[in-house]
DNA sequence: GTTATGCATTCATCTAGATGAAGAAATGAA
DNA sequence: TTCATTTCTTCATCTAGATGAATGCATAAC
C-alpha cells in the first residue's frame, strides 16, 4: 500500500481527533459520507450484507485515506461502516476535499496521480476476486501487506479475502503442512 | 456508465484508427500498456486465468476509456487483453496522458473528478463480488448497463459477473419462471 | 485463582456454482 | 438453400467454500 497522505491538503493547522479502538466512525445509512485520513493507528471500511455477514472493503493504516467513494460521488446511501481497529488519530474531511479550487496545478496533478494508483490497486482486487482461488488471494495478500497480519485478527483477513474464517484456517494449515 | 471522454485531451487533431470486430488491441505480456479511447464501437478488457478461463474486467462502449491501469502505474507485466467486440474507431494514448503538464488547472480538476467517479464504480464492483449472490449481480448489471445485453453475448456477461455461462442461463430461466 | 468473552482450529454436512456433455437455436459463410 | 460455427440451454455430476457445532486457547475482568 502506498502512501496517500499527499492526496489531501494536510498541514499543521488541520484538526486531528483521537478515537479509541472499536469506535465506529461511520454507519451504513448515515446522512453524509465523510473522508477519513489516518495519521496514526488503523481503521477499516466494511459492508454488512443481506445475510448479516461482514465483508471488509479495505484496511487503512497510517497515512491512508478511506471513504465510501460511491456514496460521496453518486449521492448513494452510505453503505460502508468505518471503525477503528486500534486507538487512532484521524482527520475528518467533508465531500470534495480533493478538488478544492485553491489547490495549485501541481497539487491537482498529484491528487489525480494518487487516485490513479488506487485505481490500479482496485483493478487488481477485482481480478483476484474473479480469477484466483482463495489460497492465491491469501498469499498475494501476505506479500502485499506483510505488516497487517500482525495487527488484525485472522477472521478480518478472511472477510477481506471474501472467504470465511474457517476456510482461511483450512488454507493456512494446508500451507503449513506443505512446507 | 458515465461519459469519460473529457478525461483525455481529445480534439479534432487527434488520430483515430479503425479496427474490425475481433481485432486484439493488446495482449497480456505486451511490453507496453496503452490507453484506448472508444470514439465509436465497443471493446473490452479481460484476463485469462491459470486454468485458461476468461474473466472480463470491463466493457467500454462509446466515449469510454480502457487500460491496464495496474500495469501502467506500477510497471507490472501487462495482464489484460483488450479486443474489439464491434467494428470500432479508437484513439490510442501512451502512458500518463492524463497528467500532462500543459493541462489547465480546470482540466486537472476534471480529470481527477472523473477518476474519482470510476473509483466509485469499482468500489461497487468489489462489494458486489464479495457480498452479493450471482442473481443480484446480474439484476444490478441489467439496471446499470441496460444497452449492453443487446450488444454482447450472454457468455460475456457471465464472465463479467464472475460466473459461467451455464450458471447465468440457469439464473435467467429462474427469473423468467418467477414472473 | 475463576469466569467470561473473543479467537482459531477441526470436523461433518450442505450448497452455490463449476464442469462436462449433449442437444437446440441462432448466426454466418458458400 | 446447405453446411459449419457459435451460442444458449438443460441436465448429471463434482467441488470449493459455506454453515454450524464442538474444542482448545488465549487475554481480560473479577
Amino acid at each position: 500500500m502506498e502512501n496517500l497522505s499527499k492526496i489531501l491538503d494536510i498541514d499543521h493547522r488541520t484538526e486531528v481527533k483521537q478515537f479509541q479502538k472499536g469506535k465506529i466512525l461511520q454507519h451504513a445509512g448515515d446522512a453524509i459520507a465523510q473522508t477519513f485520513y489516518v495519521k496514526k493507528g488503523l481503521i477499516r471500511s466494511y459492508i454488512i450484507d443481506s445475510k448479516g455477514k461482514e465483508h471488509i472493503f479495505m484496511f487503512a493504516p497510517e497515512n491512508w485515506i478511506i471513504a465510501d467513494v460511491e456514496a460521496i460521488e453518486f449521492n448513494e446511501p452510505v453503505k460502508l461502516f468505518i471503525d477503528c481497529l486500534e486507538d487512532s488519530e484521524i482527520i475528518i474531511f467533508d465531500k470534495d476535499c480533493l478538488f478544492k479550487a485553491d489547490f495549485s496545478k501541481e497539487k491537482m496533478a498529484e491528487n489525480a496521480q494518487l487516485l490513479y494508483r488506487r485505481l490500479g490497486k482496485l483493478q487488481r482486487r477485482v481480478l483476484m476476486l474473479m480469477g484466483s482461488p482463495a489460497i492465491d488471494r491469501y498469499t498475494y495478500f501476505l506479500d502485499t501487506y506483510p505488516e497487517l497480519p500482525n495487527r488484525v485478527p485472522q477472521r478480518m483477513i478472511a472477510t477481506y479475502l471474501g472467504i470465511t474464517p474457517q476456510a482461511l484456517s483450512t488454507i493456512r494449515s494446508k500451507i503449513a503442512r506443505s512446507k
